[in-house]
RNA sequence: CGGGGCGUAGCACAGCCUGGUAGUGCGCACGGUUUGGGACCGUGAGGCCGCAAGUUCGAAUCUUGCCGCCCCGACCA
């Protein structure tokens, strides 16, 4: 028997890094920080840029495709963008290899050097707002709106798989409006899809809300984001959405003849979701017992596994269940029948636990003659028999179909109980230090100062994860400095 | 970059202290018995013991150097 995995009561990290490899959705590659995204992992990620894309596409964006490369004339032209990524860029400085002179192997060609450095795209705001200038003469041209999914590399110190790895996928949205209104609603807009995708898909509630100065993305005006809680009460910022006013435009002289015939800059955003949501995904429901899925983004919502002495009786059950597998297809579910004869079928069971499909069925021999069905589901870890007409199943069908939307429901209420028995409002500094290492979402009163959000994350930790959007403004007192403070914030530990 | 740890079969590890035939479990291959919650028995394949130098009759084991990885910090729009 395979070991049990570790507790995440007992180890939480451990718990997921095992998930992550026994789940079989990646791996650590041979590449420093870099990850293996295995096809059970990636056919989750490509159900999520599926529901993503199809979102931003009915709200009227296109995709396109912007170089991987970035000169470093262009990093360099907005100067808090350059200054927040400098620190974190893989850099290209040559072209070309040559054979050791000294012995075996390869060396740089010291006579290939580029004149100009390219880096390895971080985000693509530069590039992209680079070629938006050739696009944009008119308010007619505007608004651009324009997704693009691809990867992106961030040199960081250490990293995490799915969580924080130093080549990642993602998709970055840049748009350009006429007016500043126009971008800010965009901003808004998308902040909202990513808070439908994350609840509406994957059962995940977040926290909507807008980052303080400090944790603001480089170069914008204002940075919005979505902020989940984890199983062990650290936070996780699972997308961004930012206005970035006219300072792009400016940067790259992009500017455009309003109908007044008046030249002016035009106003941008940028927003973007990654594989992050992978690990969001799997620290929000799974259990001790391995991955949970929510049916929505899971590759295979209902698998069948028969259960068979002889190859006769395989036989038997899997002409058995041809209308049945047939019914479910109809309905749209991914269903996968698991006839696989080098496995036992207590050795399925366990598999298809630890990879979180939503509803198992097990079909044996004496559930053919009591025309029942043993239905498992994932989200509770319970069995039951449901009578089936095996040669038309379709009453059966419907069934299966409403217990994948209450699977569904239920892992989102789960997690926003979860979420609400992990919210505390807090009054004290003492309050706040002795609960910050409980773990949780802390709704403290803070004086708006960077001086106090610096102090307090010295000594805690603790960082201001959003100023929420939706919250009664009640104002009180900075739970660190004692000043005034308009309303609560969210402060927790985070990823 | 600082602190700690580890490199031995595909994976996880023992052996090293005290130098002398390279081992265990899982996995893999084949055969058989099994099959309603991770089966069991038998047979077998699989190793530059991270790399290099040194000590020695002899090095996985001792010494030195190098390389790589992991964990904890610093870093993280």
């Amino acid at each position: 028997m395979a070991k049990a995995l570790p507790k995440r009561s007992e180890n939480y990290s451990e718990w997921y890094n095992e998930i992550v490899k026994r789940a079989d959705l990646a791996e650590n590659s041979a590449v420093r920080g870099c990850m293996v995204i295995k096809p059970y992992g990636f056919a989750i990620w490509e159900k999520m840029q599926r529901a993503l894309d199809d979102m931003f596409k009915a709200t009227g964006h296109q995709n396109a495709y912007f170089p991987l490369f970035v000169p470093k004339s262009f990093l360099e032209k907005e100067e808090e963008h350059a200054e927040g990524f400098a620190k974190e860029c893989a850099v290209v400085t040559h072209y070309r290899l040559k054979a050791n002179p000294d012995g075996k192997g390869l060396v740089v060609d010291p006579n290939a050097k580029l004149e100009e450095e390219l880096i390895i795209r971080p985000t693509s705001e530069t590039v992209i707002w680079n070629a938006y200038k050739g696009w944009i003469q008119s308010w007619r041209d505007l608004p651009l709106l324009i997704n693009q999914w691809c990867n992106v590399v961030r040199w960081e110190m250490r990293t995490r798989i799915f969580l924080r790895t130093a080549e990642f996928l993602w998709q970055e949205g840049h748009t350009a409006h006429a007016t500043e209104q126009e971008a800010v609603d965009e901003t808004h807009q998308m902040l909202g899809i990513y808070a439908e995708f994350a609840e509406g898909w994957m059962a995940m509630p977040v926290v909507q809300g807008v980052k303080s100065e400090s944790e603001r993305f480089a170069g914008a005006i204002e940075t919005f984001c979505i902020e989940a809680i984890m199983q062990d009460g650290k936070a996780l910022q699972a997308g961004t959405s930012h206005f970035l006013g006219q300072n792009f435009a400016k940067s790259f002289d992009v500017q455009f003849v309003n109908k007044e015939n008046q030249l002016e800059y035009a106003w941008a955003t940028s927003w973007g979701v990654s594989t992050r949501l992978m690990g969001a995904l799997i620290m929000a429901h799974s259990d001790d017992n391995g991955l949970v899925l929510p049916p929505k983004l899971a590759p295979i919502q209902v698998v069948i596994v028969p259960i068979y002495r002889s190859p006769e009786d395989l036989a038997t059950i899997s002409e058995k269940i041809r209308p049945l597998l047939h019914e479910l297809k109809a309905k749209g579910i991914s269903v996968k029948y698991d006839d696989n004869d080098n496995q036992r079928s207590g050795w399925k069971f366990a598999e298809y636990e630890l990879r979180g499909v939503p509803v198992r069925l097990g079909i044996g021999m004496r559930d053919l003659d009591s025309r029942a069905v043993e239905v498992a589901r994932r989200d509770l870890l319970s069995k039951e028999s449901r009578p089936i007409n095996f040669e038309s199943p379709e009453e059966f069908a419907v069934g299966i179909n409403i217990l994948l939307d209450e699977i569904q429901e239920n892992l989102y209420q789960r997690a926003l109980k979860f979420r609400e028995e992990n919210t505390f409002l807090v009054n004290t500094w003492d309050e706040f230090k002795e609960q910050i290492e409980k773990g949780g979402f802390l709704m403290a009163h803070w004086d708006g100062t960077a001086e106090t959000e610096e102090a307090i994350k010295n000594e805690t930790k603790a960082t201001i994860r959003c100023l929420p959007l939706l919250s009664a403004e009640m104002a009180g007192k900075c739970v660190y400095s004692g000043k005034d403070s308009p309303k609560r914030v969210v402060f927790a530990r985070a990823y």
